[in-house]
Formats: C-alpha cells, structure tokens, sequence
DNA sequence: GCGTTATATATGTAACTTACATATATAGTT
DNA sequence: AACTATATATGTAAGTTACATATATAACGC
C-alpha cells in the first residue's frame, strides 16, 4: 500500500503504485475498441501491445481479459473474424469493428469524456485538501 | 447498453449512462477520504451526500459501501470513531481522518494524478477514432 | 536434431468491487 | 397511529481484476 512498498511493477520510486490502492477499474472494453480502430485489423497479441501504451494503471491489462472480451464483443457482434494462417507463428485470429463495433466506441467516448470530468473534480478537491494538512 | 435504454438513474438524455456501460470502480475509497478531509467531522449519511457531490458514476457511491469502508479504514487506522447521541434523530457514530488517513489521501491523490493523465491520453484516441469513422 | 525463447490463444479461479435488497432503529410530521 | 426522513448495518449475486496455467507454432543458436 505505502509507495516504498515494492509491488511487481518495478515501483522503486517515490510514488505509490495503482496497484497498491486496490484494484481499480482498467477500462479494458474501450481500449480494446480503440485499439482495434487504430490498428484496423489485428489479433489479440497485437491489441495487447497496442492497448498497454495506453494502460491507466501501472499493470496494464490483463492478457486473459483480451481474448475473454473478443470473445464477448463478437458473441454481441461488435467485432468480426476469421482466422490468418498465412505469415510467420502460429495461426492468428484476426478481428475488426463491426459497425456496431463503432456505435458501441462512440458510446464509451462519451461515458469516458464524463468520467474525465467528475474526476477531474474529484482530483481538485483532493488536492486541495492535501495542501490544507 | 444504448443510450436510449433507460436505467434507473433518469438518462432519457442520448447520452450513455455509464452503468450501463458495465461496473466501473467508483472511487469509494478516495471520495470518502476526501470527504471527510473536507468535512472534519461527519457521521456515514453526511459522507454520502458529500461523497455524491462528486460521483464519478451517474449511480453515485453506494451506502452499503460507505458503511462497510468505513469499518474498514477504522481497522487500517486510516479514521477513529466515537457515538453522537446528542442532537436530533438517531444516534450517529462519528468519524475523523487520523493521520495515516491524511497519508493515505496523499497517496490516493498521486495514483488519481496519474490515472487522469493516462485515461486523457485514451480520450484523445477515442475521439480521434470516433471522428474518423 | 534439440533445447530455448518469442509469439499467440485460451481457460480456471480466488480475490476484490459493485449493485441492490433488506433489516433495524429513532425523530419528526400528519 | 401511520408515514416519512434520517442513520447504520448486513447479505449476497453479479461483474471485474489478478495471476497462474495450458496449449501450440516458429525462429534461433548450437
């Protein structure tokens, strides 16, 4: 809990680590969607690598949680894929927003952009009350 | 999930309800820290509403939560406690930051910093995604 | 050829958090 | 006496995270 608490981040700094205060929520579902617009078409090791630039706690996310959730985006039919046995490695199963996919990611950027907002208040009012102890 | 659908927070707006988007972490755990920074003093009912003033879900902080955090910081040793049995209506117990709870708020204050900074970067893409498509 | 590493997908599940119902009790209002 | 608001507290189903583990293919060095 405390920031000299070494957590498996490799937090040795001053500052305490997400990790510490609990589990937060990691946002997997929109920077999934994000990642998937960015790249266009990709497979789930490449969502993750695109998805970890982006992480908002120092874990980043979870391997697992990629491929449950493309899993559970194709069943609602956000995305769409086949699989890619072609190029280097193993086969890939390659995915792309559905229209849907797209209407869904508008939504979330508009949830987001709210988020952003009563959370930015809350960080004035901490900070404030930091400042006054 | 859509917008239109409406939940029980009044979203008849177009705008997305974040429940609706699933559970998002709601932060209890910095709100009543910060709330009772600001408050001083306050038995559970005044942190929920002060806690509310800036909910960061439209679903606010949950009572249960409050009651069952609090407990739960008494035995960290973030607050103390003692009975009110004066003034109207029934008794209250009434808490206070000690202070590793103030420390806590700091560290909590540096994880939101962080947190707001990496989930802005996110923004940024979405609404560049959601423009494009 | 063979062990090692990197890539790639997938499942299992314990712990944590949220969501919501419910129970209890006191004071004030009609 | 019934109703409403205030105040605290518990129970638990559902959702999310954390992390281990299993499977399989390709590339690389030796």
């Amino acid at each position: 809990m405390p920031p000299g608490k070494r957590c498996r981040h490799g937090n040795g700094s001053k500052r305490a680590c997400s990790c510490a205060m609990g589990n937060l929520y990691r946002f997997t579902e929109p920077i999934i969607l994000v990642s998937l617009a960015r790249l266009g078409t990709a497979h789930g090791y490449q969502i993750l690598q695109e998805a970890n630039k982006m992480a908002v706690t120092h874990a980043g996310l979870d391997v697992g949680a990629i491929y449950r959730t493309l899993h559970l985006f194709e069943e609602k039919g956000l995305v769409q894929s086949e699989w890619d046995t072609e190029g280097s490695g193993p086969a890939k199963r390659v995915y792309a927003l559905t229209s849907d996919g797209y209407t869904h990611l508008g939504q979330w950027t508009a949830v987001l952009e709210d988020f952003m907002t009563a959370l930015g208040k809350v960080l004035v009012y901490c900070r404030d009350a930091v400042a006054e102890a």
